[in-house]
DNA sequence: AATGAATGAGTATTCATTCAT
DNA sequence: GATGAATGAATACTCATTCAT
């Protein structure tokens, strides 16, 4: 219901969903703390009285952008359907998924290291965090389990920390890839970089899980 | 140079190290954004405008600290030494090192994920930055050459992505813990649950290394 | 009429006396310039555009409510009928009067003490305060002329003067009580302590009243 | 010695002072909730961070005003030394003193007015209103047993029910002159309506008193 | 090298009031 | 009568930075 919202801010013009909108942009360049109420209020278009109208304060509104970019992620994830492919397949898609995902929300990834670089603390007041929990370790730990009676994937590997390492694997690439071109003067943001580390990651996690 | 300056502070006192030592704590503990210099200065025990007198500005000021981290990590990197082991041992040696070393010095991660969250405003200031390289992308080539030439490690892989996918898994799991151990209702700070995903992680790249 | 709606008020539910209503605690909690207009909505169980449609502005709505206060505690001071007690009975139930009607009434007591340290804006603009006049300086006139043709009473005496000594007395205990009892450390919110007061305050009037 | 700092204010132009003076006056004219920050910076002629930088808060420094107030008038009631007088002529000089200090401090009225009508926020978080107890009541105490033993007189009179009734008296007057002004149809403001007062209130307290 | 005082530009938030229905 | 949405102008407070010594 959210993720409906939030579409049809740009279409019925809801006031709400105009601002949580811009909201996530400016909190994705500059994360919360350098994020500006006013300038979230020029973004919308809008007011900055009615942010304050709707969302209460800077605190909440930055919450509510956080749950509803999860939940967006968490939409396309149902949508990733890992149970119809084959084992290998299937975790070739959730590494091109998560990748591709990554690539075009850059905000998602700003919102989240940023969010955890503070503590957490929108988390922790969120109750749609507590409340919503990710499909996606039941449908890995289908993949693993299949994958283990097809004889193609060893014995033993747990869902969540194969997801972790995924998502490390992946989330890292795009998180600091500026300070890693940096350090290493390889720019790392161009297609052909991303293509080969793409290949990479995939050999490496399919022989991992090889028995 | 800088180094050797904060080694200084811990034994003379020396004002610009002990600055130095305090703005790591407020940058870790509350990001560029949220760190205070009036903080800075207090938890110093010295007064602010030393602070502009040493280093011209809260930017210099992060940036110095930045580059002071890398500094350290990177002395540790060289004590690696990874040539003196067998190929499959260095390769844990190396994932134990980081693993070990960010879990000591989450100031290092919360820096780094603010640095890169924001755009990489500092790093790409700094001269030291472009200077020193990291050694490591040399080790871990001759490692993995050693490896292919004792048929323990298959031939092509690249050493700075396979650098990054290790990074990406030791890093990914601490800079995020908070938003997954509220998602995923696990908690992934206890050194149970890290140590269960350290052998996972070693599994999953070692046997993804064979050939 | 007013006073016949605030009546009106409780019972048939009205809209502009709940309203009213609701005003007088919040003035009466914050002041005029600590109470808020959303604050007297939310009180009132009705929304805050129906304030602006039967009262115009906050100015006007204290206005209106200053002005209910007053003519409310008229209305009492007709009730006293002091020229049917003997004239030393008469200044005993006034002060009595006053002590009650405003150990009940703190809302009174902090409106009024509000407006004057405003510098009386509301009263400036309100008709009813110019049109309505007291009646009690006649009614206390009239028994000063008793007391002193019955001889218990010295001559020359002025109504408003006592009025006001006697109002200062009491109005005082109550509206600047707490910065007495702590700079005094004697808490004379206490029932015996005003009890105490009452008999002192009783006992100076009449003995300064008498010839 | 804050009395030494006010003073220095206006000659050593010592900023914490010349801010205190301005706030005295802001705080005065429109009470705290109706007094601004940028109005006291104003007035003071320095700038609104300083205010900050010496009280921290606008209660804060309202506190401090008050305190100040009581401080000043409690070094004028020291002054006062009523055991040097007659009883009845102490008595006397207790109300003119406290007339003609009201009629030249009106700030000090309202502050009074205000902080007990926002129910003495400030006066509890004071310190120096616990500390510093009035040597009023000791003198008045004093005075009432010496005019005891001279017969002048009678007995069992509160020294603080007197001050209170007194202070009542005169505070009142001022007070709250702007509304009974308005309800009366009398300007209670001019000198000679005071004058009369006064005679009406020493009348009444001396005769109250005697035996 | 060290420090207390001072400041301009901002920063989240509030509030009385109005609009549109 | 009644209401949800919208807004301009404030409002207390903050913060990096500089001045003067």
């Amino acid at each position: 219901m959210a993720k409906t919202q939030t579409r049809a801010a740009h279409k019925a013009g809801n006031a709400r969903d105009i601002i949580l909108a811009a909201a996530r942009v400016e909190f994705a360049e500059k994360g919360f703390n350098g994020a500006r109420v006013d300038s979230i209020a020029a973004r919308s278009g809008l007011n900055k009285q009615l942010v304050y109208y709707y969302f209460g304060s800077k605190d909440d509104l930055y919450r509510v952008t956080l749950e509803e970019a999860y939940s967006e992620i968490r939409l396309r994830e149902k949508d990733l359907d890992l149970r119809s492919l084959p084992p290998q397949d299937a975790i070739v898609r959730l590494i091109d998924f998560s990748l591709s995902y990554l690539a075009q929300h850059r905000e998602f990834i700003r919102m989240l290291a940023d969010e955890n670089a503070l503590g957490g603390p929108h988390v922790r007041e969120s109750e749609a965090f507590q409340r919503t929990n990710s499909p996606l370790i039941e449908m890995i730990g289908a993949t693993l389990r299949e994958g283990e009676a097809q004889g193609v994937f060893r014995k033993g590997i747990d869902p969540l920390n194969l997801y972790i390492s995924i998502a490390g694997m992946t989330f890292f690439y795009f998180a600091n890839g500026i300070t890693m071109s940096a350090i290493f003067g390889r720019d790392l943001s161009t297609p052909e970089a991303l293509a080969v580390y793409r290949d990479h990651i995939v050999a490496l996690t399919l022989a991992g899980l090889r028995p």
